[in-house]
DNA sequence: CTGAAAGCGCTTACAG
DNA sequence: CTGAAAGCGCTTACAG
């Protein structure tokens, strides 16, 4: 080992070919062997101090990070959880995207982000993708309809939790929530703020939709007349909510009420309601979804059905981690709820 | 081979120990090679038609999925790119996201999402995960300070993208857009408009304080009394907007014009302002940054500083891609830009 | 067109 | 407290 070969601040050539430093490199310099080197990094307690003194230098001087492709190969334990989300951007998952970091975190994971965009085109070509580097957990925004797709995730033996939506098959465990149950208590709601002329502004996703058709269903049977639904491109935005509600009043006469599919979105019908000199909610309710910080805080106070984000990425960690360490949830099936957050203007 | 194993639907027990079929199950199912079963999945034209049949029906039959990690260790390419970002939350960083996924899908590379928060406490566990896995790229939003970090990744001789800041010690390449020029720009703005008491509602984060300062400066060269600047966590909200609208009154006294460091925080001071009954832009100036949706869409609608996200996450793509191809770009530092978008609140 | 051998970087029993 | 050997699952030259 020549000393100034530990010494050296250099870096590597950025046109080299990419070469990292290896055990065995660190080993050498270290003048001890490979073996040890993994013990120094995994389990320090076992080796000599003098020795992980000089095992520690040496993985400061070469700037040692180990590769963890290769430790979970032979592991069979990546330490990796993948959460499918169909947008980082839409604000809905905030919420369980920071508690699933930090519980996971705590748990000794790393979270990793896919993009399944709201239309599932290449979905086939990302769980593949997903699915070939073994993961510890899968956690899925959303139930998963496409018969290969569950064939594929089963096979795979990869703890999988379904969130934000419910079946009867849940590929392995759920987070359930029923947006059919959502949609008929917002109809209801609206209904007992004698609300009768009910439209639907939404995005064109699919759990968005069910929401939607299950307030139609419900206003039905409510004896109202069926509720109109403008649909447009998810994720959605505050101009949409203005441009919305502009159709729906096209579409629908006299509405009364606006159940939004994001709460960005309501605070869009808002704006263009007041623009329109609209009162609300006497002339115009406006309820949200997603209980967003945007919802509390705009003048009128948005009505908004809340979600606990958190509280599913906080139990989606849990699950995960009991399956790693060859457990079953007591219950694979857990209901997640919601609640209707009455504000100004509904 | 039995028939009824290849034909079989069953999916193996979820309380099994995890254990994925491998290309060794393939080849015996099929009565081929190891190699012959890579090759149909990897160069299915060297392979000849009636045996590539019985390869992928028994890559079906077993729903095989390729270890991607093993296949990478081999290889030392992982088709692999990390990107940093403070939160996944905040929406400013959803254009280059979204780009990003895009452009990169489009090579052959899959990306993932890794959060730093916007204190970054843990950065060098996170950085040591990160590199761990041996991307074939790495792009940090903003640039990295710390030593230890910098040394970490340029040791590693993974490519590195930083991007949305400014720096004459790039670690690798560098999409570069000056904060300070942004500050100075927006204070100019103002001034022009006839605004001498100008103050900041600042997320308290690195990039958005290198605005607040330099809008302070500015201000000051400009002769203009020292803007108020009041900081609250990122990411920001429109929550802080009406909250921060109200500190910044009472911290400055007859403050005319407010920049914010997002447009969800600039819609809430318009909100607050709104129900103050203030005149916008007569008696008070807002303006933000991101130039998100909402910003052309509140009422008024909002002035902002417009970042064009999608080309840094395009530009972070291709320079990732020709690295991959042992090449460089011509111009490993790139300038972004910003331009101040007018609209009626300031 | 197909296959036997070697090796990517790491860690775990098994010995000393 | 330390080390030689084997193997995680894959793919690439090298032979046939």
């Amino acid at each position: 080992m020549r000393a100034s070969q530990l010494s050296s601040t250099d870096t590597p050539s950025r046109s080299a070919e990419r070469s990292s430093v290896t055990v065995r490199e660190v080993a050498q310099a270290a003048g001890v062997s490979m073996i040890t080197v993994s013990r120094a990094i995994n389990t320090p307690q076992q080796v000599s101090p003098a020795t992980l003194d000089k095992v520690n230098a040496a993985i400061a001087a070469l700037g040692y990070v180990p590769n963890l492709m290769a430790g979970s190969l032979r592991l069979s334990r990546s330490n990796l959880v993948m959460v499918l989300v169909p947008s980082v951007t839409g604000s809905l998952f905030g919420g369980m995207l920071t508690e699933l970091t930090r519980s996971l975190e705590a748990k000794g994971y790393q979270l990793m982000v896919g993009q399944s965009g709201y239309d599932s085109p290449r979905e086939d070509a990302l769980l593949r993708a997903i699915i070939g580097r073994r993961p510890d957990g899968i956690v899925l925004t959303g139930v998963m309809h496409s018969p290969q797709g569950r064939q594929l995730l089963k096979a795979s033996g990869i703890p999988i939790v379904e969130t934000w939506d419910t079946t009867d098959t849940p590929i392995d465990m759920l987070l359930s929530l029923s947006h059919d149950a959502i949609g008929a208590a917002v109809s209801q709601y609206l209904h007992a703020a004698g609300k009768v002329r009910q439209a639907v502004l939404s995005g064109d996703d699919e759990r968005a939709r069910l929401r939607a058709q299950s307030l139609q269903r419900t206003a039905v049977e409510l004896g109202l007349p069926e509720p109109v639904v403008h649909y447009m491109p998810a994720p959605t935005t505050h101009a949409q909510g203005r441009e919305g509600l502009r159709a729906l009043q096209r579409a629908g006469q006299g509405i009364d009420a606006v159940f939004c599919s994001s709460d960005l979105m309501a605070a869009g019908v808002l704006t263009e309601a007041t623009a329109q000199g609209l009162a609300v909610p006497g002339q115009l309710a406006v309820m949200g979804f997603g209980d967003m910080d945007i919802a509390a805080s705009m003048a009128p106070s948005i009505t908004s059905v809340h979600v606990d984000g958190a509280a599913i990425g906080a139990q989606a960690a849990e699950m995960i981690a009991l399956c790693a360490n060859h457990q079953r949830p007591a219950q694979p099936v857990v209901e997640i709820g919601f609640r209707i957050v009455t504000r100004e203007s509904a």
